[in-house]
DNA sequence: TCTGGGGTCCTAGGACCC
DNA sequence: TCTGGGGTCCTAGGACCC
């Protein structure tokens, strides 16, 4: 019998949570929220993964730590511990490999695994064999989703969530999408939806006779997609060339928010040198620097500059960064004047050191 | 009732060059 | 003196994702 090329999309359930559990058996069954405990810290958390249980109250990742904790007094909160959950994401990777020569990672809890299979009984027996192997070897919970196409399948995943299994063959695939809302197409967020929805449509089956030259006009290039999505063909994703990180940032948000500039420029180069030192260790260089200060307004403001060539090393990063901010602040000085709640400091272009380049403390 | 710390991609205008 | 169309790069902001 022929096979076919399915992408199963791996999505682990409750991952950071799912991590903590390993290690801390005594709260298995317990409502459980990986997060900054607001009664420790009261300002400024927001929760990073809930276990199951705690949905039906609202509660979700990124949900402000005060009001989880409002919602859900019972819940026992843990500190995030980030090399544990990359360590955990390893293993997931590691575990995929063996079923697949091609597995695209695409964030810390989520892979896309291509595997050849005849039919939709054949693929849904290999998601749950590798469910399976994901809960006897490495005791963490994952749904999967099945597909021709990679979109489609992380959308299934979300259905199938927690711990299920969500096969849609390649004939079902416009019916599958048909009658769900428009939020669950990745890309789709409150403000595409909100438009979307004033202009009539609100399920993705709304879409399969094409897009109003409304529609066409204000989403560009989206709207086409959304049609061939609808329409259950839409564009491949190209997982070939895996370019590495385009960027990589660092960031502060204060206990209060900050208007000293002296303040301020520390902090810049501190997240400077600390971002820089790590861009070293990867053996990255970067191109261009970048500042920005999140208000107290929540509203954001940015500043950066492209460097003649690419460079490596704490100073080059620093003191673009200390200058960009000085101008952003003072520009703010003779507008409206608001503190900084969050400061970020973010190197682009980022590309891998050669052989050739050596770095400047070589020199020194 | 307030909103972390990472990231990605797209758009649009201006500079600059041919 | 005034004038084109096109391409690329840079910058700032917005929307979105985990």
């Amino acid at each position: 019998m022929p096979t076919f090329p399915w992408t199963l999309y791996v999505d682990m359930d409750a991952f950071y949570v799912s991590c903590e559990l390993r290690d801390h058996p005594e709260l298995i069954g317990k409502p459980v929220i990986v997060g900054p405990d607001p009664r420790v810290t009261p300002n400024r958390g927001v929760v990073l993964s809930a276990s199951y249980d705690l949905r039906p109250l609202g509660i979700r990742s990124a949900l402000p730590a005060v009001q989880a904790a409002r919602l859900a007094p019972q819940a026992h909160w843990v500190a995030p511990d980030f090399a544990k959950y990359e360590r955990a994401s390893r293993e997931v990777r590691d575990l995929l490999s063996h079923f697949s020569s091609r597995v695209v990672p695409l964030s810390i809890d989520e892979a896309a695994v291509t595997v050849e299979c005849a039919t939709p009984a054949d693929v849904e027996a290999k998601c749950r064999e590798i469910q399976k192997a994901i809960a006897d070897q490495l005791h963490l919970p994952a749904s999967i989703g099945a597909a021709p196409f990679r979109v489609v399948a992380k959308i299934a995943s979300d259905r199938a969530k927690p711990g299920g299994v969500c096969v849609v063959s390649p004939e079902r695939v416009a019916e599958f999408l048909g009658p769900l809302d428009l939020k669950v197409v990745p890309g789709v967020g409150p403000k595409t939806r909100e438009l979307l929805h004033s202009l009539g449509i609100e399920r993705i089956g709304d879409l399969t006779e094409g897009a109003s030259p409304e529609v066409a006009r204000k989403l560009g290039t989206f709207s086409s997609y959304l049609v061939r999505l609808a329409q259950g063909n839409p564009p491949e994703t190209d997982d070939e060339g895996e370019t590495g990180p385009h960027s990589r940032s660092s960031d502060h948000t204060f206990d209060r928010d900050e208007g000293d500039e002296s303040v301020l420029v520390r902090t810049a180069e501190e997240l400077a040198s600390y971002l820089a030192r790590s861009l070293s260790e990867e053996g990255l260089r970067y191109q261009t620097v970048s500042v920005a200060a999140r208000w107290e307004d929540f509203s954001r403001t940015s500043r950066s500059r492209t460097l003649g060539a690419s460079v490596e090393g704490e100073t080059p990063l620093r003191t673009p960064a200390a200058r960009l901010l000085r101008e952003l602040l003072s520009e703010e000085r003779r507008g409206r004047q608001r503190r900084v709640r969050t400061l970020s400091v973010r190197a682009e272009r980022l590309t891998p050191r050669t052989g050739s380049q050596r770095r400047l403390d070589e020199y020194l």
